[in-house]
DNA sequence: TCAGCTAGCACATTTGAACAGA
DNA sequence: ATCTGTTCAAATGTGCTAGCTG
C-alpha cells in the first residue's frame, strides 16, 4: 500500500487542514462561515492526501467555530449556508440543485447502498466562482460520519440506535474531468452524479465504503494542481452543504423519500403513478400472469418524453423531470450548451468523448493485468481507478481494510493508469482514521 | 420473531454501433 | 469519402419483493 507521504516524499508534511493558524489568512467569506463544524475538523481524513501540498503563500484558515450538526434528520429547519474549508482566497461554491437536496432534506435524505454500488441520488451538483481560469484544480468528493451513532427508522423518524459501527476505510471519488482549467470548473455546474456508494467493506470497485443505518456528509475539495500527481499544489478548498446529509439505507424506511426518489429520478420513472409500474399496473398484470400471457404493448416505448436523465458532462445528475423550471435553471445560467470541456480536457473530450462518457479514454489503456469488473463484460467504467493507500504513519489506529483475496493490497482496479494514482472518475482511497 | 440484507425482477434510460441517406 | 440523422440492442440505473440471516 502507499500512502501519499511515500509517493511525494519530497513534499514533506507542513501543509494540513486545521485550525486557524495565528496570524493565518482572514479572507474566509464571511456567507460561507456560517454552516456547521466538521465533526472531524481537527483530524481531517484529506490530511495524508492533501498533506503534499505545497504552502501557498497564504496560511491555510480553518472555518470559525461552528454549531454542531443537530442530532437528527427531518426535523431541522432550513439549513444555514455551505461550510467552506480553504486556502483558496476568492473561490465559493453553491450547491446547483439545493431546492432538491432541501426538499429531500425536509423528509430526512436516505441513500441506497449495495453491494454492487449505487449512485447517490440527488446528486452533489455545484457552481464554482472565483477560480483562475487559467490554473488547474481537481474536483475531489468524500463522504464522512456526521455523528458517532447508529440510527434506526421508529415508524415516524430517524432516532439514534446506538454507537456506530468501526470506521471504514476512507475513499475519495475524483470528478472524471480533473484536472482542468478554473475557466472550465466554471463554466457549467459540476456534477458527482456517477459516485456510487457501496456496504461491501471489500468492495473492489472503489466505491465510497458506508455503514447501512448511519449518517453521513459529503464534501467537495477543489484542489489547484496541474495534475493528478502534480508536486506543485497550490491550495485546497473544502465545502459541504448541510442539506445534503443523508441516513445509508439498504431499502427505504421512509415512504416519503420513496416517493421523492420515485417523482424526481428519472431512471425510478416506471414506478410512477402513471407508468406501467404503478401499484395498479402490476397488480393488474399479476392477474394477467394467472390467467394467461400478457398482451404485447402497443404504445411505443418511451414515447414522447425528452431525455432528461443523468448525462456524463458536468452538467448532468439529478435533472428533476417533474420540475420543469429546475431542470432549465442550470440552461439559464448557461445559456449555450458548452462543450464539455474546456482547454486541454476539451481537447481530450473531442479527442475520445468516451471518456467523459464512461471509460476514461484520453488516458494510456487499460492494464490487461487488472481484471474486469466482475459484474460486467464491460471494463469498469468510471469507476474504474482507485488507489489502496496505507495508514499514515501515526495517522490511523483503524485496521487497514481486510485484503480481500481478489485484489492486491494496492491496484488500480481496471485501471488504464500504469501510475499508481488515481485517474478521473476514479476513487482514492486515503486509508482512515479512528473517529470515536 | 424481527430488523436488516441480498438477489432477482421488470421497467426506464443511456450509450454506442450499425446503417441509410444527403 | 464524409457527415448527419435514425434505429436498435446491450448495458445500466431504478424501486419492488420474496426469501434469507443473525
Amino acid at each position: 500500500m502507499y500512502h501519499p507521504r511515500e509517493l511525494y516524499p519530497s513534499l514533506g508534511t507542513g501543509y494540513r487542514l486545521g485550525p486557524p493558524q495565528p496570524g493565518g489568512d482572514s479572507s474566509f467569506p464571511p456567507a460561507l462561515a456560517e454552516g456547521y463544524r466538521y465533526p472531524d475538523l481537527d483530524t481531517p481524513k484529506l490530511d495524508c492526501f492533501l498533506s503534499g501540498i505545497e504552502a501557498g503563500p497564504r496560511t491555510l484558515a480553518a472555518a470559525p467555530p461552528l454549531p454542531l450538526l443537530p442530532p437528527t434528520l427531518g426535523t431541522e429547519p432550513a439549513p444555514p449556508a455551505a461550510e467552506a474549508l480553504h486556502s483558496l482566497p476568492g473561490v465559493s461554491m453553491s450547491l446547483e440543485n439545493q431546492e432538491l437536496w432541501k426538499e429531500f432534506s425536509a423528509v430526512g435524505t436516505e441513500m441506497i447502498i449495495t453491494k454492487a454500488g449505487r449512485r447517490m441520488f440527488p446528486a452533489c451538483r455545484v457552481s464554482v466562482t472565483g477560480l483562475d481560469p487559467e490554473a488547474r484544480y481537481l474536483f475531489l468528493l468524500d463522504v464522512v460520519p456526521v455523528d458517532g451513532a447508529r440510527y434506526r427508522w421508529q415508524g415516524r423518524r430517524w432516532e439514534p440506535s446506538g454507537k456506530a459501527e468501526p470506521r471504514l476505510p476512507d475513499r475519495v471519488y475524483i470528478h472524471p474531468d480533473s484536472p482542468a482549467t478554473g475557466a472550465h470548473w466554471m463554466l457549467q455546474p459540476v456534477s458527482f452524479h456517477r459516485v456510487k456508494l457501496t456496504n461491501s467493506t471489500l468492495d473492489p470497485h472503489g466505491h465510497l465504503i458506508l455503514h447501512s443505518m448511519h449518517k453521513y456528509q459529503p464534501r467537495i475539495h477543489l484542489v489547484r494542481a496541474a495534475q493528478l500527481c502534480s508536486q506543485h499544489w497550490g491550495g485546497v478548498a473544502s465545502f459541504r452543504f448541510p442539506e445534503t446529509t443523508f441516513i445509508s439505507v439498504t431499502a427505504y424506511q421512509n415512504p416519503r423519500i420513496t416517493q421523492l426518489k420515485i417523482a424526481a429520478n428519472p431512471f425510478a420513472k416506471g414506478f410512477r403513478e402513471n407508468g406501467r409500474n404503478c401499484k395498479r399496473e402490476r397488480d393488474a398484470r399479476v392477474k394477467r400472469k394467472l390467467r394467461g400471457p400478457e398482451p404485447v404493448a402497443t404504445e411505443a416505448y418511451g414515447s414522447g418524453d425528452t431525455p432528461g436523465g443523468p448525462c456524463d458532462s458536468t452538467l448532468g445528475g439529478d435533472v428533476r423531470e417533474s420540475d420543469p423550471e429546475q431542470a432549465s435553471a442550470p440552461q439559464e445560467a448557461v445559456p449555450a450548451p458548452a462543450p464539455p470541456c474546456g482547454g486541454p480536457s476539451a481537447e481530450a473530450y473531442l479527442l475520445h468523448p468516451a471518456a467523459f462518457h464512461g471509460a476514461p479514454n484520453h488516458l494510456p489503456t487499460r492494464n490487461p493485468t487488472f481484471p474486469e469488473a466482475p459484474d460486467s463484460g464491460r471494463p469498469a467504467p468510471y469507476s474504474a481507478a482507485f488507489l489502496e493507500l496505507q495508514p499514515g504513519p501515526g495517522g490511523s489506529g483503524y485496521p487497514a481494510a481486510p485484503p480481500g483475496a481478489s485484489f492486491a493490497p494496492h491496484f488500480l482496479q481496471g485501471g488504464p493508469f500504469p501510475l499508481p494514482y488515481p485517474g478521473p472518475g476514479g476513487y482514492l482511497d486515503v486509508g482512515s482514521k479512528p473517529m470515536y
